[in-house]
RNA sequence: GCCGGCGUAGCUCAGGGGUAGAGCAACUGAUUCGUAAUCAGUAGGUCCACAGUUCAAUUCUGUGCGCCGGCACCA
């Protein structure tokens, strides 16, 4: 006699188990037509399930965002279905729905192509209008693997080989196609809309192992409606013209070329936001406790192989000979060890600790071809790298620290929020596993103490210890890791660093292993895409372009370019014969955020009229009200007056 | 590294078995014009590289390199 208890409160009582349509249609023909499925006590099930006993429901429609879950993942089998139609003898493997869209990952010999596109497209908009009814069946679990195997669809066998025992096998039909699906769905195909469409195809690795086949993916986009889709579409383009590859050319900022694959020509322009940020870091780690040294780029593999980069990391290293010499050297790709052999030099005594030792360090990586990316992944980049030499009761309150001081650096870059994940002992790693239990268990009750919250991310830890990242996003929703928190017992062993502590005996250190930005060009690359390019007046390569309107004003320009150069500030001028409207438009689409205006008028009066990117207005002022607006302005966020 | 796509002027792109075109930019000249494109003219290309097919290849085929989207790998 089950009780259904509504969203609003309100209770109905039913005789008999009864399906969710028929409680939806209890309530009202409109809920009826709307309930595309429903939570029963918090859990996402088909509207055709049986309740048999007392319950809370609520009712998923069109509306909830539920649905648009669900509307992706029928997508993903109306795609699969689509698919062996028009391509007979293709096997279906897993096809989830995901952020924005769905995938469904597909065995065939000849990998699809765009083109096929527009054919699996009408023949999914012919599916969804043919309305068939989405029908759970519970199958036993031999039956199943001997279902599939009937089919010729090994992959699925193989999924269900690989569940749980005690995992009931549900299969999911609709019209004549069949899948194996955990659910659930919507009530029928009509009821995925029109609102999809195929994005782009990839190849990805049978269960993401690379040793393992390579099927072909299939991506689409899904949505509640057409507006949804268009405004996802539009959003797209948008954040095409964010991409810093783009940016960086429009604005002449870096480039790249096949010479020199993976490492960053940086431009006048782009090197001095380069330069803005390495001296606000700068700045900051100064005024934070941390010291600023500089170790070599070409190390001897001798170093390498007692640090364990040698055994762990060789094949991510270049490697450098040279002709008479019998001798390997290896660009460094970290500057961990060298900055152990600084701590080494000397006896250090634990009155010496935490001590922070900084490097805007230049590392190389020979990274695989396909994971280039712009500037944000490169084989070439600077790190704002440092190691925090600490006692273990030192691990939490460093951790604080740095925390805040990454929070506080991110803010002033424009990042409000960040990710934090927690990535604890991979594969191949040094260190007892007892060593990795001390260092897990400090990191996280490190966390717990500095109140971060992070999401796990198991087995994505360094070789030498447990790592926090901070994440950030780029225009088109990729992840990356920028700051990052490394605790590490192996390292100070293996190199053998200690210290005298206070019952004068020696001991080991622990090495904290940090950086913020993670690198300037990945942090550079995510700025540019976080502004655009439409920098604030502190970070903009170019702050003020003053312009003229006639020859006549030639001169003065050079003057208040001269006074706003003498108060720091980055100016260009552009005493060109062109019309005031053709500057704006040129300085504009370059990005450049304030532009001074002069004419005659100007001259005569010793005035400037200042106009904003983006905006249209002037602002006529005194060339010394200018010059005191544009420096405060462009006064960098950790040293401004109000800076609490 | 793997799968797919792409590689034509400085940039964005069109074209196509008989050795190439547009717009913008550049350069020259005229124009001094008050807030997102003044007008006219000029110049500019081993059509990514190498090999093959062909009377003829930038176009077709193969290989390599690079780039783009994913996967795998990672700051």
């Amino acid at each position: 006699m089950p009780a259904i208890t509504l969203p609003d409160g309100s209770v109905r009582q039913f005789d008999a188990p009864v399906t969710g349509t028929t409680v939806a249609e209890a309530i009202g023909p409109g809920l009826a037509r709307a309930a595309l499925a429903m939570k029963v006590d918090g859990k996402p099930v088909d509207i055709s399930t049986e309740i048999d006993q007392d319950a809370h429901v609520v009712f998923i429609t069109r509306r909830d965002i539920d649905a648009l879950e669900m509307i992706r993942h029928d997508a993903a089998h109306v795609l699969a279905e689509a698919v062996q139609e028009l391509f007979p003898g293709t096997q279906v493997t897993i096809g989830p729905s995901i952020e924005n869209g769905f995938y469904y990952d597909f065995a065939r010999n000849d990998p699809f192509t765009p083109e096929d596109f527009a054919p699996i497209e009408a023949k999914m908009r012919e599916i969804v209008a043919r309305g068939a009814r989405f029908e759970r069946q519970v199958m036993d679990r031999e039956e199943a693997i001997a279902f599939f195997q009937a089919k010729g669809e090994k992959y699925k066998a193989q999924l269900i080989e690989d569940l749980p025992r005690s995992e009931v096998i549900t299969l999911y039909r609709q019209g004549e196609w069949i899948d194996l699906c955990r659910g659930p769905h919507l009530r029928t195909t009509a009821d995925i809309g029109t609102a999809f469409k195929l994005m782009k195809v990839a190849g990805a690795y049978w269960r993401g192992d690379h040793r393992n086949a390579m099927l072909s993916r299939i991506y689409g986009t899904a949505w509640r409606d057409q507006k949804e889709l268009d405004a996802y579409l539009h959003q797209l383009e948008e954040a095409e013209r964010r991409d810093h590859r783009r940016i960086g050319k429009d604005m002449g900022l870096f480039h790249i070329q096949e010479e020199a694959v993976g490492s960053v020509f940086w431009h006048p322009k782009g090197w001095k936001l380069y330069r803005t940020a390495e001296t606000y870091m700068r700045r900051r780690l100064d005024a934070s406790g941390y010291q600023e040294v500089k170790t070599p780029q070409l190390v001897d593999r001798i170093l390498w192989e007692k640090s364990g980069h040698w055994e762990n990391y060789r094949q991510n290293m270049f490697i450098a000979h040279v002709e008479d010499e019998d001798k390997s050297l290896a660009l460094k790709p970290m500057n961990c060890p060298c900055h152990v052999q600084i701590f080494r030099q000397g006896l250090r005594s634990y009155r010496e600790l935490p001590l922070r030792m900084a490097e805007f360090g230049a590392c190389h990586r020979y990274e695989p071809s396909g994971a280039l990316h712009g500037i944000m992944r490169v084989r070439a980049f600077t790190q704002d790298d440092a190691h925090i030499f600490c006692t273990e009761a030192q691990i939490a309150p460093e951790t604080v620290r740095f925390v805040e001081l990454l929070s506080s650096i991110y803010r002033d870059f424009g990042f409000e929020s960040f990710r934090v994940k927690f990535s604890d002992r991979p594969e191949a790693r040094s260190g007892s596993d007892d060593v990795w239990d001390q260092a897990e268990a400090a990191l996280k009750e490190a966390c717990a103490t500095a109140g971060v919250e992070y999401e796990l991310n198991p087995g994505e830890g360094a070789f030498y210890g447990p790592k926090l990242e901070f994440v950030l996003r780029d225009a088109i929703g990729r992840d990356w890791q920028c700051g990052t928190l490394q605790v590490d017992f192996v390292l100070p062993e293996r190199l053998d660093a200690e210290y005298v502590a206070e019952d004068g005996a020696r001991h080991r250190p622990v090495m904290l292993h940090r950086a913020i930005l993670g690198s300037f060009e990945r942090f550079l690359g995510i700025l540019i895409e976080q502004y655009a390019g439409r920098f604030p007046l502190w970070l903009a390569p170019v702050q003020a372009v003053v312009a003229t309107i006639v020859s006549d004003a030639d001169a003065y320009a050079e003057e208040v370019a001269t006074a706003l150069t003498k108060a720091g500030l980055t100016v260009r001028t552009d005493l060109t014969n062109q019309k005031i409207n053709a500057k704006v438009r040129e300085h504009s689409l370059l990005h450049v955020p304030v532009l001074a205006v002069v004419g005659r008028k100007e001259a005569e009066t010793r005035t400037v009229a200042l106009r904003r990117l983006g905006g249209s207005a002037q602002d006529v002022v005194s060339l010394e009200e200018a010059v005191a607006r544009l420096a405060a302005e462009a006064t960098p966020p950790d040293l401004r007056a109000d800076r609490v």
